[in-house]
DNA sequence: CCGTGGGTCCCATGAACATGGGAGCAGGCA
DNA sequence: TGCCTGCTCCCATGTTCATGGGACCCACGG
């Protein structure tokens, strides 16, 4: 028998799928919360549950933070995020926050009795579209093309995010230490930073270089 | 009718897949390929499909390269990985590499077909311990325990990686300059680094900072 | 044919950094 | 108590950066 907490600010959705979980046999709902506020006293109280169904937006605070706070306080429970939206970095938040799953409200209710179970099992149960979306966050952005660096600064910068000198870097690329000065000049303007590190932050943040 | 190349070094794996490809409504294999390099002679061909099987282990050269080229050929195609291995760093370098699906070869047949009309339409099918890892891979690792920094060197490379000045770590911690600069010795010294940039990257890498 | 932009090189200066030292004060632990 | 570690501060020196100039060559498009 599997614990569920379900956390949705929607009265129809919430007391919907209470309901699908405690017909189904396998399963009990432990806690039906409207609000992130409702949802802490609960995990104050520290009754165990084995899987979490929680909204992303919730009328008082952010569903992420709730996430991060159910993980903290019962680490052995499956969260699952089920919501409305499919914003790229949410799908990414709510996954470091601790959630193992991420299904659209449109799921139908078998599909989410299915979810449940592969979470049990070591699964990561996604909407196909949310599956994606994880997928294509993992791609290089368009790199060089989009943020105007020419493919020798690209070169450098490559090697100015390795923590190179001036000199290393002239010296791996055949030409003098003024010529890379002049090419930093021009991917700081480009980055908008004025330091290697700032350059080094921008590089991997936008992924110019791995 | 979708179709589908084949790439597995293994011979009843191939004919296998192709032999379930062909048999069902609406697939049809345009290439079974047993090398990188027999796949690579394919792509020059320029002949268009719709959905890729590839296995990333192939005797001559690397899988993921493969996959970056046969995104590179055939954009729209939609490539899946059939692989025995389920390597953390695998799979996210599949997915960046083009990939859009990561399938264990255990995995049924009716389960493979199934996963191929996913790709279709837009998902992305993977098995279910892979789907586990992808997720696990995005989670910040352990953080300041294991790499030895103390909290308050923590807070210095934080802003340290974002570019600040020693100047400005000073002041905002509220201590002198000379005293962040003691700090970065220690951190330099702690993840091996000498510079900033350096530093920067080994704090992101590590994902010490955000 | 001339302007524009990329790539190469040079000079020069002040700011910021890397690294070596020493030193005092708190808290924890043998 | 005595030692160790973390946090704080200081001095000093040489190195590396950041930024402002100016200059040449080449390819490309108007």
């Amino acid at each position: 028998m599997r614990r569920a907490l379900v956390v949705d600010d929607e009265a129809p959705v919430r007391s919907g799928l209470a309901a699908l979980l405690d017909r189904e046999r396998g399963y009990v709902t432990v806690a039906c919360c409207a609000t992130a506020a409702a949802a802490r006293a609960f995990l104050a109280r520290g009754v165990a549950f084995d899987v979490a169904l929680v909204d992303l937006r919730l009328p008082d605070g952010d569903g992420l933070e709730l996430i991060a706070e159910i993980a903290e306080a019962q680490p052995r429970a499956q969260i699952l995020v089920l919501t409305k939206f499919a914003d790229p970095g949410d799908i990414v938040a709510a996954m470091r926050a601790g959630a193992v799953g991420y299904l659209l409200k449109h799921t139908p209710r078998g599909r989410i009795l299915q979810a449940l179970d592969e979470a049990a099992i070591g699964g990561a149960p996604m909407s196909p579209e949310i599956a994606r979306k994880l997928v294509e966050s993992l791609r290089p952005r368009a790199a060089i093309d989009d943020c105007g660096l020419t493919s020798r600064e690209h070169e450098v910068l490559v090697q100015l995010a390795r923590g190179a000198r001036y000199h290393d870097i002239a010296t791996s690329l055949g030409v003098g230490e003024s010529t890379v000065q002049t090419h930093v000049k021009s991917i700081y303007k480009k980055l908008q930073v004025t330091s290697k590190a700032a350059a080094t932050r921008e590089a991997l943040r936008r992924r110019l270089v791995d």
